[in-house]
DNA sequence: GCTCATATTTCACATTGTGGAACAACGTTC
DNA sequence: GAACGTTGTTCCACAATGTGAAATATGAGC
């Protein structure tokens, strides 16, 4: 059984800067180096050193005029992560379920991860008895399918090299193995604005994704539509257009409007 | 000449934490142990602990499924305080202007700082040649002074004991130095919805200040009217009124609706 | 110029933070 | 079911960084 993380060790010297950040309120936004001390029982020199990579870090700012510190504006930048992630999920939801229905197949909103992979992070399963089964949550390498190839599409041409550096493990006959098979796929993607996969990870297994971009036109997520080829081989063209429409409609929520 | 806070020590452990928090974006809101090893280039059981503080205190959570980090939520509320701040200042200041004109009296907007005083955040001169001078930056004792009597009024009893218990300095014949006097003044604010202060802090200085309430109603700041008393002893209501309902303008702006 | 309060810096000291190694947990493959 | 690989988590010997009391710097008020 896993230790919750109030039990294992912390860094008392984190504790004690995120003790500074949350010694802000409403009613006292602007505190001094003295006024800390006191309410923090620590020593003046011990807070002013933190306050020090606080405000380095963007965290803190200190009033040139009074000398007292507030929260830093780099607070709304990370917590406007914290916000757009929440947003995507929310304002996303519906229309799964929407897709979904019109679709009747399995539907999924998926994300980067940090190292190259995507994962699903919500999902809509087909009302069919014969579909794949929820993946909410698991990791899956993005050559291979629609979703993945989306992102990768409209990352950095820095990362996507980093990226495919680590090699384009095959799953079926079908899968791309080849980068540079691989980039000219991307184009194809960026062009149509939807990407395809059949069967490229998984015998019997199609799906189609369209890009979600946020209001600055920044691809944040993917919506993808999947399910067994013998079902959505002859109406790929449509899903891929109804996604499309989808995302399209997703990303206008979001702020994009170009 | 003060150095600048880029030149003196800080905290490696602090500094490294907050590395951490910045690792995540918008493409990559989700980041693992081992990946944000290799992206600070620190070892994994170094990056364990940081991410163990940074989530005791809110700042990162952890998805018990994809055992992910992502941005905590504690960020969103420390974010707000930031943002509500800017709002306040940016929001008051056309009122501010407004109020300036109208009364030909000097204005400001006025804050708590931590240690049971005030100051002011933002002023707009009088027009006229005698006027006192800003005093942007600047801290006072809020007993005589009329913005810092509504700070006081509207505080949660304990606080505003302690800031009592620092004894009541005298400035002028006129200066409140009693306690119970003080109290008995501040039940008045809060019943008027205003306050007064005529030569208490300085002969021959007079002003009005009103409660500037967020969007639950608590009072997050003042804006107030000041000039000398041979100008404002005659019009004190008149100035307390067009005070109280720009403030309450304001609120309005804020989200008051009470 | 003196006093006072707060911010900032110094320095001797030791506690906390470090990081490599080991272990745990889980998923995948055979 | 065993073996393997990867990532998250824990352990432990060690020392570097963090500590906090004291000193200094700074600016306002008188």
């Amino acid at each position: 059984m896993k230790k919750k993380k109030g039990q294992v060790s912390t860094l008392r010297s984190v504790d004690r800067a995120i003790a500074i950040l949350k010694a802000f309120s409403e009613e006292e936004p602007e505190l001094g180096v003295t006024e800390l001390s006191q309410r923090l029982e620590l020593p003046k020199s011990t807070v002013y050193r933190l306050l020090a990579s606080l405000q380095r870090g963007g965290l803190v700012d200190q009033d040139p005029e009074t000398e007292k510190y507030r929260l830093g504006i780099e607070l709304v930048r990370l917590a406007g992560l914290v916000l757009k992630q929440i947003d995507v999920r929310q304002i996303a939801r519906p229309y799964l379920h929407s897709l979904a229905e019109t679709s009747e197949e399995t539907v999924n909103l998926t994300v980067l991860t940090g190292d190259g992979k995507v994962i699903n992070i919500d999902g809509i399963p087909s009302p069919r008895m014969v579909r794949n089964v929820g993946w909410i949550g698991r990791e899956m390498l993005p050559h291979c399918i629609s979703s993945g190839k989306v992102l990768l599409a409209y990352l950095p041409q820095q990362q996507l090299e980093r990226i495919l550096a680590k090699g384009l493990p095959r799953f079926t006959d079908k899968t791309i193995t080849d980068p540079v098979r691989l980039q000219e796929e991307l184009n194809q993607v960026r062009q149509q604005g939807y990407a395809v996969a059949q069967e490229e990870l998984e015998v019997g297994l199609s799906a189609v994704a369209a890009p979600i971009r946020n209001h600055e036109g920044t691809v944040i997520a993917v919506i993808s539509v999947s399910g067994p080829s013998f079902r959505l081989s002859e109406k790929i063209s449509e899903l891929a257009q109804l996604t499309k429409r989808t995302a399209d409609e997703i990303s206008y929520q979001l702020g994009y409007t170009g």
